[in-house]
DNA sequence: GCGTGGACTGTAAACGTTTCCAGTTTCCCG
DNA sequence: CGGGAAACTGGAAACGTTTACAGTCCACGC
């Protein structure tokens, strides 16, 4: 039952009905002893009067906001589901609320939902930032509060981190594609100028070398990490060239929209082509063929990040930064039948 | 740069800095005008102490927190996600952040994100409830901000509304089938205690009524919304009716499980079974075939739902409650060519 | 019966803002 | 150059908590 005096209910609206101090009220509430009978006049009055604490007041006065933030680039992946349910339970666990925000890929909201820790609406945040630039790192290094980086970080940067070589992963995707007799192995790449466009190009080339074949532009497309754009890339690289018989995409969204193109354009997979995603989202089960795909540890990168960020919001505030990584798994499933 | 003083610059170290009051300072910080000088020098103390305004304090003052949040079932359920990249651009649009909680389908976890509005950490709420039992409309009523619901109220229950009538769109997916000459339809549903369960079954009914067709017990599966339930419950209906000629799923989900499991059985997609879905979501063209789906709005959903919320938190505090309703639309794919 | 310690209580300050109010400065015009 | 209005300023209260501090009460042991 809501007070009918004006507001909400207040922790002095309760000190007045039960006839104690607030200071009192306060005491109770907080479980922090207090007479019986105290402790008895102030639950029947605060439950009487419906009272819920202002959590802003709170925060004010204890510089706590119980919140912590997860800023990814998109909610549409699938790649960061598994990532989110992780998140959230940890941090559920540990008493906190999580706040999402998807920033779009966009640098200038990025970097807001990274400044925004500085007004204390979130104790800190989990970022998984796709492209790293100066000001990013200019923007991490002076945050007020804790921020944990999913993703890599440049040597020695002191920020808790939580990492996948996902050049190793690729490189095993390639060795994968090879290992089932493929020679002519393409490669649908997201943009270079982001850390994993990077790391995956670096990662098909260990590949290549490892299973001794040659390296050719003409077999590598860049495009968006996105269904639409995997689709065209996919057409592109057909077109240019014709005997493909492998293709590693930089993604399971890339993938899927190669698999769609293969289909299209009268390929089948995997016995014309063979294909390898990565991430091992859930799109990889549901596809067809089902899609062969190196998982990174998404569900797993996003437990050890909030676990780092819950540890240095309680006891390890001044501990070192902490990198932990993640290794990669190649699942195999229809799309790499041989 | 932040002060080596103590804690992060406040609008009180800006004050001294730059010697005025703070009363000053807040008003040059909200652009309410000042002399040009007293701006000048405010101005490059407060950018020279990198100073951010505490966004609790702000609140605890002004009554507002400039934050709505939206609780779904699931983040992995993908109707979602054309529902949040809405509602967040009508959020950010209108100067809100938006929160999102994952409930997981936990009554009490929605129960509890209802009542956190109470704590002023939130303005407002979409909640888009899959059950609503007794405990959900009270909480509903007596919640202590405004609540927008994504789904089905109980006639006249005063509050802002937006709904889509998927009975008509299940009838819809029904008539469909029957037009491309199948005659032996079953349905996939969800819980027939959910909102949704409840609604499609009735429009599962309305469809084959609305053929001419009988409606036949055998011929329901009844599951959860999820993929692995829906390979389930088809590989269960097929063995219990294996001239199954048209299927059609409670939600996209439930399809794309369905899908896997007749490609297992050796059922052709659409020759031997025709299957739509409901929701259109993007799995919808990633599968194949293709995925016919019945459209529910999801993205207008999500846009009229924060629309209705934005407003009321703005001009329309006092306004009666609106009912605004989405009209599904079937989109035809390859899974019910003819 | 009295002192002592412990448990409890209330007063008041503090958290960082915004905003009301009254006082001051500035500016314009006659 | 004086008067008045308009623009600006600073002091102080308020938002709803938590918590340090000092005061009050009680029970207990001598």
């Amino acid at each position: 039952m809501a007070s009918a005096d004006g507001g909400p209910a207040t922790i002095e609206t309760i000190a007045r009905r039960a006839g104690v101090s607030i200071a009192s009220v306060s005491r109770v509430l907080n479980g922090l002893g207090g007479r019986p009978d105290t402790v008895r006049k102030v639950q029947a009055a605060a439950t009487e009067l419906g009272y819920v604490p202002n959590a802003m007041a709170r925060s004010l006065r204890g510089g706590r906001s119980g919140q912590i933030a997860f800023a990814m680039e998109d909610i549409g992946n699938p790649v960061y589901v598994a990532m989110v349910r992780r998140i959230q339970a940890v941090a559920k666990e540990a008493g906190f609320r999580l706040l999402l925000h998807s920033t779009g890929a966009d640098r200038e909201e990025e970097l807001r939902a990274l400044r925004s820790l500085a007004d204390r609406h979130t104790e800190g945040l989990i970022i998984s930032p796709i492209r790293i630039t100066r000001d990013h790192l200019d923007e991490l290094r002076r945050a007020v509060a804790p921020v944990v980086v999913i993703g890599s970080l440049p040597e020695g940067f002191a920020l808790d981190n939580v990492r996948v070589d996902s050049r190793v992963g690729a490189a095993m995707a390639v060795s994968h594609l090879a290992g089932i007799g493929r020679g002519r192995i393409g490669f649908l790449n997201g943009p270079l100028d982001t850390v994993p466009g990077q790391a995956r190009y670096r990662g098909y080339l260990d590949g290549l070398a490892a299973a001794g074949l040659d390296e050719r532009d003409e077999l590598v497309e860049f495009g968006e990490f996105r269904t639409d754009s995997g689709a065209d890339a996919a057409l592109r690289l057909l077109e240019r060239v014709p005997d493909l018989d492998g293709l590693f995409c930089a993604n399971d969204l890339i993938a899927v929209g190669a698999l769609r193109a293969l289909r299209e354009a009268g390929r089948r997979v995997p016995d014309d082509i063979a294909v390898v995603g990565m991430d091992d989202t859930e799109l990889a089960r549901v596809t067809w063929p089902t899609l062969t795909s190196v998982g990174l540890g998404s569900a797993r990168r996003g437990e050890l990040a909030a676990e780092l960020l819950v540890d240095r919001l309680g006891e390890g505030r001044d501990r070192e930064p902490r990198w932990v990584s993640v290794t990669p798994e190649l699942v195999a499933r229809e799309s790499t039948r041989s």
